[in-house]
RNA sequence: GCGGAAGUGGCGGAAUGGCAGACGCGUUAGGUUCAGGACCUAAUAGGAACAAUCCUGUGUGGGUUCAAAUCCCACCUUCCGCACCA
């Protein structure tokens, strides 16, 4: 038997007519497993790359239904977004129109891959039955508050002609075409992510199961830093500057305040200042300038001093107010104090502008020491009046109280966590459900009017508007209050919304009253296994996780995180470079399944690496994958052709018999310790590899005798323990071997201990930390007797010469180690 | 700058503190074949001997230990994320 690709569509078939991966949500007699793979956005068709999610994911399913498991593996498609109204425009194809061919070719090709999923439950975020809920989200977070509308400087790309998200700013460039990223005055919704900031944040501690670099990255991400806000007042004024720092230690060191060109009080601040228009000036050209400009190494902090003079609350000095290119608008109150000798930048605008330096925090047990150097450590106070002679830590607690109780200033918490930008003018959206009355306002969409349905003849060009605005029948409506004329919202909300909460719509995909069923929900729920791009370590699964929280404090469902366990594949890359059309080095699956079978690519993608990591493909490790594939099919052959018959009740196995049972075994509990742990399935292969490699020994030699359920036992364990990788070629041949009903029903192997263990076993003697031999003994023996057929060897004797030795230590089964 | 991950043969990569290099690719030799391919068997870290053996080896330098790729300290390099966040 060879493997041929007519082994593929049979299994296939198979599957489908049998249903082993429908799932009946009424049935509930087996432990519920739900394992998702992140859905795809269905633009181009996939390539190798992409297929190694699906592969892992699907190994993950058929694993856990061999194990008995009730298992739930659903799919879906992302499909609103910008690519499809960029082709609409580019070459005139409705958006739907190229989306839904686009998930036609790519369901082929996962089907084609025999990848399992409940077909049943696929949804498409494009769908009206499906946006539907999404408006209705919308309009519950209207409600509560957490939807609102504010103008805002926000980031807006050019090219694509929208509003970005703060996280869909890579580097001051859109993530999305790498265009240099504009800030723009709009008025946009948005959603209140940061209400959820602290418990988005102290939750991460109950993702134990996630990678460690993606909480990290969450929690960096979400950016918690405790400090103090201070009011400044400025002299000859009624103004106050509000001021956040997380160093109140080193107040005393402040020469100077900065605020941000953006800044409300500035034009105040300036108002009769002699060098008005110089200020003026400045200020316009540090607008002017590139957001990604700001990044570049050695970007030159520039600053013009106002004028006006601030208080410096605990020294009563008057420090001056400057404006500055270097401080943040979004972040904090938009003005700092500046401490100059312990903090670098503030070092470095001083010494340019000749400010003042004040040492106040010293290293402990060298505060006379004299330096011109920042210490941007946490020390000694020096210089600080009643506080001198605390350490920082304690000097912030003493000081913040002072400062509250003599209404300086208050505790404050802040995070670098902005609020969720989700309005965006394109068309190929979820309509954001809200009317425009010149009466009433804002006023929702109400509950029973949603679907706002998106128009679907309507004409794109490239303009800094959605088309929707050119669709009267659409913007022209009544209003929900007062019954009169109103207009509608033509901007549509960000993918990101659409994707935050799919995982819960597949469990009721058709349920047309509510978003989904409450308690199939909390049945199914949290999602056990999901797997994914890295990529989306801080956008989707941080939206994801927000609406997770929201949708618990409606009351709709009854766990506070969605995803259980997070698995983040690496890429396979080729030729070093992520595979993409554009560099032509995409490896396509089509040649590889017509070639070798689905199994070869499925196993070979498996066997790649960890995968965890990128991994380089290499055409030439595929075809050791068929070649392997080729392998276990003829030693099936082999095999099939053995009468087999049971093992009498008191047989006694011989050597060669609990030879291959033992490896028998311990493969299988290796195979189940790596899928068990974090998907080792490169390992997991290579111990069925070992097996196989292992009975081609006993099979090829005539020389050995052994009993023909031995020999069967062994070669059903392989078949079984590659059945999740290469579900094919493993019914295939399990049919062959004469079981009419599928692998994935004959359970996961189980390994029994007693096989496991052997008689003799070798162990290595180590003289002076050097393995010098290996002696067999047997697996019973203790110390003493392991010590006496050791130092009774001749060759040790030759090593030792007698000497007398310090130490000996053994390690039972593996290694017995003598010091001289 | 901050945070994370990683550094092991020609290559992808294995190793609960216990025999470094499993498994695969590639390479070499032999078998089989009309031939090629495919397949089977064996060898394959480096060096000296070319046999049985010995020495050196997991980024660098120290340390702990009977024993370190693995633990500790210092450093180097690469990749990834964030980045003037006060």
């Amino acid at each position: 038997m060879k493997y041929s690709k007519s082994i593929d569509k049979k299994w296939q078939k198979f599957w489908e007519d049998t249903g082993l991966f429908k799932v009946d949500e009424k049935k509930r007699d087996k432990q519920k497993y739900y394992s998702l793979v992140m859905f795809p956005y269905p633009s181009s068709e996939l390539h190798v790359g992409h297929a190694r999610n699906y592969i892992i994911g699907d190994a993950v399913a058929r694993y856990k239904i061999m194990q008995g498991f009730y298992v739930l593996s659903p799919m879906g498609w992302d499909a609103f977004g910008l690519p499809a109204e960029n082709q609409a425009i580019k070459k005139g194809i409705p958006p739907k129109e190229w989306t839904f061919r686009n998930i036609s070719r790519i369901t082929e090709q996962l089907k084609s891959w025999g990848i399992g999923y409940d077909w049943n439950r696929e949804i498409a975020t494009c769908h009206p039955d499906y946006y539907r809920w999404t408006q209705w989200i919308f309009l519950k977070l209207y409600q509560k508050g957490l939807a609102y509308k504010s103008k805002a400087a926000v980031n807006f790309c050019p090219s694509c002609q929208t509003v970005l998200a703060n996280e869909q700013v890579i580097q001051g460039k859109c993530e999305r075409c790498s265009t240099e990223v504009v800030q723009k005055n709009l008025s946009q919704w948005f959603f209140k992510i940061t209400d959820y900031a602290q418990r988005l944040l102290e939750d991460i501690n109950l993702l134990e199961e996630w990678p460690e670099r993606v909480k990290t990255m969450q929690k960096n991400w979400i950016g918690r830093s405790e400090g103090v806000e201070i009011d400044f007042s400025v002299d000859n004024s009624d103004i106050k500057i509000r001021c956040f720092t997380t160093r109140v230690d080193t107040i005393f060191g402040a020469t100077f305040l900065a605020m941000s060109c953006e800044h409300s009080l500035v034009k105040d601040l300036i108002k009769d200042a002699g060098n008005k228009q110089q200020i003026t000036e400045f200020i316009d050209r540090v607008n002017n300038q590139p957001k990604s400009a700001r990044l570049l190494e050695g970007f030159e902090k520039e600053g013009m001093f106002t004028g006006k003079y601030a208080v410096n609350p605990m020294t009563k000095e008057k420090i001056p107010i400057w404006i500055c290119n270097y401080v943040l608008t979004e972040y904090g109150t938009g003005a700092i104090m500046c401490v100059p000798a312990h903090d670098k930048r503030d070092w470095e605008f001083a010494k340019k502008y000749n400010i003042p330096i004040k040492t106040v925090i010293a290293r402990p047990g060298r505060e006379n020491e004299v330096k011109d150097a920042v210490f941007e450590e946490e020390g000694i106070l020096v210089n600080s009046g009643n506080f001198s002679g605390l350490l920082s830590g304690e000097a912030k607690n003493k000081i913040a109280e002072y400062m509250e109780k003599n209404n300086i200033g208050k505790r404050k918490t802040n995070y670098r966590l902005r609020d969720w930008l989700i309005s965006r003018q394109r068309y190929w959206g979820v309509p954001i459900p809200v009317v425009y009355c010149s009466k009433c306002g804002i006023v929702p969409v109400k509950e029973e009017d949603l679907p706002v349905l998106l128009p679907e003849n309507v004409e794109f060009r490239p303009v800094g508007q959605s088309p929707l605005a050119d669709v009267e029948e659409f913007v022209n409506t009544t209003c929900p209050k007062c019954g009169g004329k109103a207009r509608r919202e033509i901007d549509t909300m960000d993918t990101f919304v659409d994707s935050s909460w799919y995982f819960l719509r597949y469990i009721s995909p058709r349920d047309k009253n509510r978003i989904f069923n409450s308690d199939d929900v909390n049945y199914w729920l949290p999602v056990d296994q999901y797997i994914g791009g890295v990529e989306h370590a801080i956008l989707h699964l941080m939206y994801a996780r927000f609406f997770n929280k929201f949708l618990y404090d409606l009351g709709l469902i009854n766990f506070k995180e969605p995803f259980k366990r997070l698995f983040t594949q690496g890429m396979i890359v080729k030729d070093g470079a992520k595979m993409s059309k554009s560099k032509g080095n995409v490896v396509a699956p089509d040649y590889i399944i017509e070639n070798y079978g689905v199994d070869t690519m499925r196993l070979y993608i498996l066997f790649i690496g960890p995968p965890d990591k990128d991994a380089e493909w290499n055409d030439e490790g595929l075809r050791g994958a068929y070649r392997f594939i080729n392998r276990v099919l003829r030693l099936i052959s082999m095999v099939k052709n053995i009468d087999s018959q049971d093992v009498p009740p008191e047989y006694s196995y011989n050597k060669d018999e609990k030879r291959l049972l033992s490896k028998t075994h311990s493969v299988i509990k290796e195979v189940s310790y790596d899928l068990e742990g974090n998907f080792q399935f490169n390992t997991a292969i290579s111990s069925i590899m070992e097996l196989v490699n292992e009975m081609y020994k006993f099979v090829q030699n005539p020389q050995i005798e052994i009993h023909s359920a031995v020999l069967t036992e062994a070669a059903e364990t392989v078949l079984r323990l590659l059945a999740p990788f290469t579900p094919h070629i493993s019914e295939e041949a399990w049919q062959e071997l004469g079981h009419k009903e599928s692998i994935f029903l004959s359970g996961w192997p189980k390994y029994n201990l007693e096989f496991i263990k052997q008689d003799t076993i070798e162990i290595a003697v180590i003289i002076n930390g050097k393995v010098r031999r290996h002696l067999k003994i047997e697996a019973g023996w203790p110390q003493e007797k392991v010590e006496e057929a050791v130092l009774a060897d001749s060759k040790v004797k030759a090593y030792l010469q007698g000497k007398p030795f310090k130490k000996v230590i053994y390690v039972p089964g593996k290694l017995i180690n003598i010091v001289l």
